[in-house]
DNA sequence: TACAATACCGAAACCGGTTTCGTATCCTTT
DNA sequence: AAAGGATACGAAACCGGTTTCGGTATTGTA
């Protein structure tokens, strides 16, 4: 309503001399210093938004030694084949940081240089204050540097060093608990397992899961259905493969995610298997598009928004008061039973 | 390998004083000045990299007046099933950008402010030099203000006024005139068509191609097979609908997007048609997820990591001299034969 | 040897804000 | 009426760099 046409170029000097004051003056105006009366304050606001004026972010954060922005460092995604979890995180940080008077800088790893350097440079060149990291590793390189260089930042996901740093995560193993339980509940007993790289910390949990109900249940001599797979559709097709072979098959494969899932389902169909009469598949992360796949897609879920508004949340607890005792949450999942998962066939 | 654990708060000023230089002269030698003398220069950078100095972003950017910082505001997602494209998109994007120097800040609007007011806010606070524009509607609000601004920016996908500003844009018109034509060829008559809301131009640029191809082959006679969709999954299944309850029923649908061909391929399951025999369905994306589909999804598919680099190189070039003439390009989507499209059934 | 040219670096202003400190004016108090 | 304390603002330093300008020491030339 206020603004004249072309972008704003007022500094705060102009204001000041238009209003016949030092620009200290002004600064302390504007920024509800005491020291100011309240005629002078409103003189001031009242010109300030007449003129459009908006103090240069540079400036101000230079001034004040601070960036007030969080960086994430993409990982390198090596051809998922659903990464919609990634849109939406930084969906739901972005805004999340905003409200706060945030920004978020993304930045992706080009080939030539490693991950771990990229986060060097951004510390380095003080570019952010702290950091959000995806995807952890049991032994995480990231985690490694940054504790060493005592960087703030959270993960999403544990890591073998969880105990130092700040942490959420979605409880993987008790979602496999359940999940296993659910299909012993409803008779079956062949049930496989296809998990992601050794690597990936949340992948074992999950595994620790699936394998800790099997075991309570008696089930524990019946070995060699766990597979390792990778994380994306094409792992999850080969593994199914080797568990499919097998003679008697498994009536029930649990996926490490969704990904992983989709390309056990697209194995099994092609061996003949029928969905879920012949075999029940379970997966992992409720990306939407399960619901369109015939049957959808039964899947441990949990809310992305719901995460990152979390993390945002820890990271500036952080941020605030660096000595604070570590942080974590473990979140759960639910499952949520859609129609790839049933009773086995009577044998 | 040079770096003392913790992160390096070594300033200007203390690599000079350690050299016994003034910090205009320092900072002279890093920057290449011709008159520093080779054996300072030497000696500078020695030093610097001994202490692991590294120019702060912030300090820098403010003394020369730049920002080297490129905005995205990331679109409200209507709770689309895939949304794939935008995490690639960034991706991409961000390492072109980190490639020159440049920064990526992605913001996200928050239910209480309008799309353009966070736009407003990027400006005025001066955070970014310039902006990518994602979906664009034929009349553009983010446009019509950025335009007023004389503000840099390049949008993927055209608008009513790209005689005006700088775009990237896949050919959606071509692509619909081929995968029509497809359809045609291998003996379908009846075609339908699930469109986008009427505000996505590139929507409309679909419809266009399929409705100008419909008509240079004689079925302009056949109406009522074109839809409204809104490039979800839930619009694709209401458009289907309508579109298998008439007599006789198409024997394909062609969609503006993969989201709605999952959601019209889910519904034609529902009213009992097989695909492809009884009802081809094409979609527009190329989502890899489609490869997952029994049968695979049969897609428009062009490259979006090409499509961010592109985008990007047109930006960097508008920033470098902003009197250039309007750069656009428009490339060109492909027919990605899979499985869900295939002669019609004999009448 | 004297002088002009050149090479090299120091000093200081600047970018656009914030914050500390000092002081003049005003009001209150005894 | 003089002293004391608030009140309200100006002056200046500061954040961490970059860039212009000017001066001195050194070299080259006559």
């Amino acid at each position: 309503m206020e603004d004249r046409g072309k972008s704003s170029e007022v500094r705060i000097s102009d204001l000041a001399s238009e209003l016949g004051l030092t620009k200290g003056t002004v600064s302390r105006a504007l920024n509800g210093y005491e020291d100011i009366s309240k005629k002078t304050r409103k003189r001031v606001t009242e010109v300030a938004r007449i003129l459009g004026y908006v103090p240069t972010t540079q400036a101000r954060r230079l001034a004040m030694g601070l960036t007030e922005t969080i960086g994430l460092v993409l990982p390198p995604m090596p051809s998922q084949p659903v990464n919609t979890f990634v849109s939406e995180f930084i969906d739901s940080i972005s805004e999340a940081l905003n409200l706060h008077g945030y920004d978020l800088l993304v930045h992706s790893v080009n080939s030539e240089e490693s991950e771990v350097d990229q986060y060097q440079r951004l510390v380095h060149s003080r570019k952010v204050d702290g950091f959000i990291i995806l995807r952890t590793l049991e032994e995480d390189p990231r985690v490694d540097y940054l504790l060493k260089e005592e960087f703030p930042f959270v993960t999403h996901g544990r890591t073998a060093r969880m105990a130092e740093h700040d942490w959420f995560d979605i409880d993987g193993e008790k979602a496999f608990r359940d999940a296993t339980s659910h299909l012993i509940k409803i008779g079956h007993q062949r049930i496989g397992f296809v998990g992601g790289g050794k690597e990936f910390f949340s992948a074992q949990l999950r595994l620790r899961g699936y394998r800790n109900m099997i075991e309570e249940n008696y089930y524990n001599n019946i070995t060699g259905l766990e597979q390792q797979g990778n994380l994306t559709g094409l792992g999850g097709e080969t593994a199914a493969h080797n568990l499919l072979k097998q003679n008697p098959p498994p009536t029930a494969i649990l996926c490490a995610n969704d990904a992983t899932a989709l390309g056990v389902i697209k194995a099994a169909r092609e061996l003949g298997f029928r969905i879920p009469d012949q075999l029940s598949v379970i997966g992992y992360d409720g990306i939407a598009l399960g619901g369109y796949l015939d049957p959808p897609l039964t899947t441990l879920t949990f809310s992305i928004e719901a995460s990152g508004r979390e993390i945002v949340a820890m990271l500036l607890r952080r941020l605030k008061d660096p000595d604070l005792p570590i942080i974590s949450k473990l979140a759960s999942a639910t499952l949520k039973l859609a129609g790839s998962e049933g009773p086995p066939a009577q044998a």
